[in-house]
DNA sequence: TTTTAGCACTCGCATATAATGAGTGCTAAC
DNA sequence: GTTAGCACTCATTATATGCGAGTGCTAAAA
């Protein structure tokens, strides 16, 4: 365990590291508020720091730098929970006023304000439609063998696909299917939709429609869930002013790791409790060995439907991040449920 | 004018830095394929043709690199159009025989094709959809006060926009007033549907509604086209791998640029006929200073509906990419016809 | 008159060398 | 247990040096 004094002399390190993004040495900790030791008893301290493996030394005579460890010790136990006044809250909450008619630009709006408030990048997996119950199911004929099929959800998700109809089934006979889809299918949800219509349907199906087997293949059109979460990112260039990357090869190696939506949509796997952080190699990616990535998840109606993530580097402020991210998804998850508040 | 043997130089010269992005000199010249006069003599042509303008020596002692006008030149007057084998034209088809039920995957599925095969980046600006009539408005409710509005247009672009419903106006009420919509509006083109409400519907309105303020304001959100117009690009990463961008300010700088769409809007400005080559300083954007754009439009039923647009150093390969775009931009807008042929 | 060989000259780039200074570890005194 | 002092380390920066690709010019050859 460290003894108190240690524990200053990390968390002076760890801060200064901070915002310097350079070792620390001995002087600069002494030198600290909070700290009224002198260099070399710090200097002291911090071989023994390094021996534990919260520290490490780029090169003999430089200064320290956080270990993942240290980071590690430093979230879990050196930092204190921000206390945001009234006049930040009221800022939020303003930030959140403005009256937005779609789902998805209510996600990137909230995606752009935390990279902003941040000043690292932040990535958001939309919110996961397959929970949401059918509402609605409708097909908009183009001509007369194409159409668009249109379902839409409690939550007012709308999914659509064009689709083109069998020539041997009749505009009615569509319009019949749709009818009694409409009449059997409300309030089941979109993940389950298909399986409900083979299991429970068929024989109905069957009896009423001419031509059973162009008819199913085109229900599984209809019902197919596309994409059913979307990524969204913000502020990537912040993460370039970053100094970790103006070397031009960590650079490529991030920006091709973000072209690639899956390997996003693994950074951001659900965690369905408060603010998670998961620092370096415990992301277990390769790419983003140096970043860190602060994650929580945000709600409908109490009801997690998708994750806010913050990514930055190692040596990022965990403290105003983490404040920061689970404040204003708090209020994100308040705006979204008010968009269905009345439900 | 310049002599044919300034061309053959000038044309050799292009066509070398192209590949190797690095200053050519008058041995490298004399040496290649078609040009068979010394060293010494192509030195004096090159002389001459940076006077004219259309050399540039980065400094004394380093061999000449093209300058804008020089691009211009080669572009308007040296290439020669690619001759495509029967074997290519397959494998453009095949690329394209994919089925794709939605114009957006369709456009995002072109672009990285066209990316890939120029390993330049690419941007697409998405359908004008507001050209596109409205064929079936409807609304679904979620709630009692909340609902999901939808258009459908002729070419099956659909729109939702979520609404609150005003409290004393009634579900019938709606519900007679779109049938009103649908049975009056239909087949108009989308960006004239607010006014032709205004203008032609406004006294059936009031004789009709109870609420006619609080159903202008209902209409007008129902109406409201929001992004006409999307934004699609490929291959970020595979520009950050041209040498000119191995500066980090530069690339930082372009980065930036490309995170704001209203400029990359800017930079796609249709042009209705043909393959379009803007070099350098003629796309009057700082940002984008060292580039070329190559643009054309993609159809739909023979009418332009959007722009392709391929971005890269001035340094360009501009045969390959102007071929490259012109026949996979044809082959995009056939199969976009097709998925609209049957109207 | 046009083309080409020859040669001195330029200048960016890469490599080697030296100077700088921040920071350390250790020792001995407080 | 703490601190001042000092020799030592090593990345970074500044300064020289050599190399070579490429030029422009001149004079000879075609």
């Amino acid at each position: 365990m460290l003894t108190e004094r240690q524990k200053r002399i990390l968390w002076a390190i760890i801060n200064n590291y901070i915002v310097s993004a350079e070792p620390v040495g001995s002087r600069t900790v002494s030198k600290k508020e909070g700290v009224g030791f002198s260099a070399a008893t710090v200097r002291n301290e911090m071989a023994d720091l390094e021996e534990m493996g919260y520290l490490e030394q780029p090169h003999t005579s430089a200064g320290r730098i956080p270990s993942q460890k240290g980071y590690r010790f430093y979230v879990d136990h050196l930092l204190m929970p921000q206390k945001w006044t009234s006049s930040d809250l009221l800022s939020f909450q303003q930030l959140f006023s403005q009256n937005i008619d779609r789902v998805e630009l209510a996600i990137q709006h909230t995606s752009n304000i935390l990279s902003q408030l941040t000043n690292y990048m932040t990535i958001c997996l939309g919110p996961r439609v397959f929970i949401d119950r059918l509402n609605h199911l409708q097909v908009v004929p183009l001509s007369d063998r194409s159409a668009v099929s249109i379902a839409v959800t409690d939550r007012g998700y709308v999914q659509q696909h064009r689709i083109t109809l069998p020539e041997d089934v009749s505009v009615s006979t569509i319009e019949r299917l749709i009818n009694l889809l409409n009449h059997r299918l409300k309030g089941i949800s979109l993940s389950k939709l298909k399986a409900t219509v083979h299991q429970e349907l068929t024989n109905e199906l069957k009896r009423y429609m001419d031509h059973y087997e162009q008819t199913l293949d085109l229900l599984d059109q209809i019902l197919h869930i596309h994409h059913e979460e979307r990524i969204y990112t913000s502020g990537t260039t912040r993460m370039l002013e970053q100094p970790e990357f103006q070397d031009v090869a960590k650079m490529k190696m991030l920006l091709n790791f973000l072209e690639e939506d899956q390997r996003l949509i693994q950074l951001l796997e659900p965690n369905t409790d408060g603010v998670h952080v998961r620092i370096g190699d415990e992301i277990h990616m390769e790419e983003v060995n140096h970043c860190s990535i602060i994650t929580t998840s945000y709600m409908i109606n109490g009801e997690p439907v998708g994750t806010i993530g913050v990514l930055g580097p190692t040596r990022m402020d965990y403290q105003r991040v983490i404040s920061l991210i689970d404040i204003l998804t708090q209020f994100f998850s308040q705006q979204l449920s008010s968009m269905y508040e009345d439900e």
